[in-house]
DNA sequence: GTGAAATCGGAACGAATCAGTCCGATTTAC
DNA sequence: GTAAATCGGACTGATTCGTTCCGATTTCAC
């Protein structure tokens, strides 16, 4: 029930290229070095949000990384989908390896569970993420 | 993003020991050859469960398991947080060892995201979870 | 045309958590 | 008092994840 260090930086780095929207490209050591987290690690992090097609890259020098589309459209459960696969809490929907088959009882629940959870993260959008620390706070008591 | 299998494990256990709710106690080799899942395991699964109050157990000749609550008092959410701790997506509630410390500007907004998420498994009772394949297709429908 | 800069893709190492199994401690019934 | 059956905790092996590094490709600047 935790996400992987991967995913938790995903968002961070994303969160932090909203704040580049409007200055155009911005380079990952650029992205790196403002979050503080390491360089290689950002640059695994970006590779699967551009596959993902939720970055675009530009190579070459000069180059750098945007969001593809505008932060408002990009939520939360788009990231962790990015970089971890579909939201599944069970390995039941795609493969049949299951150590009780037929015989489980709860299988045909999960897909009702899975929807339910990615709901949750869709309603959240990137926009909300980027807010300041004084706007989150505000928002927590409401 | 995925749920441990030792926490799927026990919705399942927790499930069948639903059906023996009116039957009194259920031994854990029962539960076991009735779920299909090894016994060791059904053990270890069990023993998480009796410990976050969720089963009342009998020990002796004679003994087994029981709900410690009705099924319709018990949520998924309880079930996880039994075998896997509390529900947060990220490290940076509980303890300070995060790479960027205070630069994140995304920590202040997880405990939002970890309260919606929690409120979706919150939402889905044990009864909802031991119903037929039938009811289940009829739900995913509407 | 050449050099520098920056991204992309894959592979390899190390660590940590997890699944599974076993044995001991405790309690009840006869 | 004996015996049977249960729960509880500890150990070992394995799989997965996180992290890092290197080479290939592409573009701008001079």
């Amino acid at each position: 029930m935790r996400l992987s260090n991967l995913a938790d930086y995903a968002v961070v780095t994303m969160c932090q290229a909203a704040r580049h929207c409007g200055g155009g490209r911005v380079s990952a050591a650029e992205l790196a070095s403002e979050t503080g987290l390491p360089a290689p690690t950002v640059q695994k992090v970006v590779s699967k949000l551009t596959s993902a097609g939720l970055m675009r890259s530009v190579r070459g020098a000069g180059g750098g990384l945007q969001l593809a589309r505008p932060a408002a459209a990009i939520s939360l459960a788009d990231i962790v989908e990015a970089v971890e696969g579909p939201i599944a809490l069970t390995a039941c929907v795609d493969s049949e390896d299951c150590a009780i088959h037929d015989n489980c009882s709860v299988k045909p629940h999960w897909p009702i569970v899975n929807n339910a959870l990615r709901g949750a993260l869709a309603d959240i959008p990137l926009t909300r993420l980027a807010r300041t620390e004084d706007m989150a706070r505000t928002e927590e008591l409401a």
